[in-house]
DNA sequence: CCACGCTCCTGCGCGC
DNA sequence: TGCGCGCAGGAGCGTG
């Protein structure tokens, strides 16, 4: 389940591929959530130029003969990652799509049970998807007064607001929920009546979760042993997602749990009164 | 325009 | 022990 750091991570790995060149592309699933193109085998032949991460989309580009550029979105979905992994292990269920390099050992797998996932040709959906996106949570872009500012124009809940792409980005279930303890916020407040204060609050809040997670995910990716994409935030302790019930570690009240558009929200009801 | 709920999919955890 | 059910989740998209 990657989220923001997780994506990240997987792009800092994928920088020891650049100059590499694609020798070979196989695809066993092209259900995604979009279709595989079925001319991904156009990668054949590039080199790997540039890893970038734009929100939770990984931004490959790759060159055929310094020429022609092909830049493709990758995105993990719920339950997706990339794996570089020797030749010689077995591919494993779930390993949809599968890039070989020249004069590498490694393949590059593209591993995802629920296939929430996408593998796209950027041209085609870059407009679609990348668009509409606000800013990245950890550029000088989302500032307190930014975020106030957006939310003064919504009843929605607090917590539905940093979850849309289009206030910040890369802001999931988990960050969100964190965020919003950490801030004494409850979820469900109306966001119009978020106050500056408030939104720096939380503005700091969301950067140090997610600049601490990405930290975390780094250190998991120097003793790379996971093959279940279990790594990242499942190591951090999480204060309250997935606590309902259990004692606030501030004030010893039970986690409740609600949901919000559909999402389950852990808070605290005494520490989160700003309802 | 806005807000919400549906949808895709599989693995897991729980209850019986 | 085993089975089946319900839930989880990112984010585009349809609907009211």
């Amino acid at each position: 389940m990657p989220e923001l750091p997780e994506v990240e991570t997987t792009r800092l790995s994928l920088e020891s591929l650049i100059g590499k060149t694609v020798s070979q592309v196989d695809v066993s699933q092209p259900k995604l959530r979009w279709p595989i193109p079925d001319d991904i085998d156009r990668l054949v032949g590039c080199r790997l130029e540039k890893t970038a991460r734009r929100a939770k989309y990984l931004i490959l580009t790759f060159s055929q003969s310094g020429a022609v550029s092909r830049k493709l979105i990758v995105h993990l979905g719920m339950s997706g990652s990339l794996q570089q992994r020797d030749l010689h292990t077995t591919p494993l269920k779930h390993d949809h799509a599968v890039v070989y390099f020249d004069a590498t050992n490694i393949r590059l797998c593209y591993h995802d049970p629920r296939r929430f996932g996408a593998i796209l040709w950027y041209d085609e959906y870059a407009d679609k998807l990348l668009n509409h996106l606000g800013p990245e949570p950890l550029s000088e872009h989302f500032t307190a007064e930014y975020l106030q500012q957006y939310c003064a124009k919504t009843t929605r809940a607090i917590k539905a607001v940093i979850m849309d792409q289009a206030c910040v980005v890369g802001v999931g279930n988990i960050y969100a929920t964190e965020s919003l303890y950490f801030s004494n916020l409850h979820p469900l407040m109306p966001a119009n009546q978020l106050t500056l204060p408030q939104a720096q609050t939380l503005v700091t809040h969301i950067q140090s979760i997610l600049a601490n997670a990405i930290r975390l995910g780094g250190s998991t990716l120097r003793d790379y042993t996971h093959s279940d994409g279990k790594t990242g935030y499942f190591q951090q302790t999480l204060a309250v997602y997935g606590r309902h019930g259990q004692p606030c570690h501030q004030c010893n009240t039970p986690i409740e749990n609600i949901k919000i558009t559909g999402r389950a929200s852990a808070y605290c009801p005494q520490c989160q009164k700003s309802l």
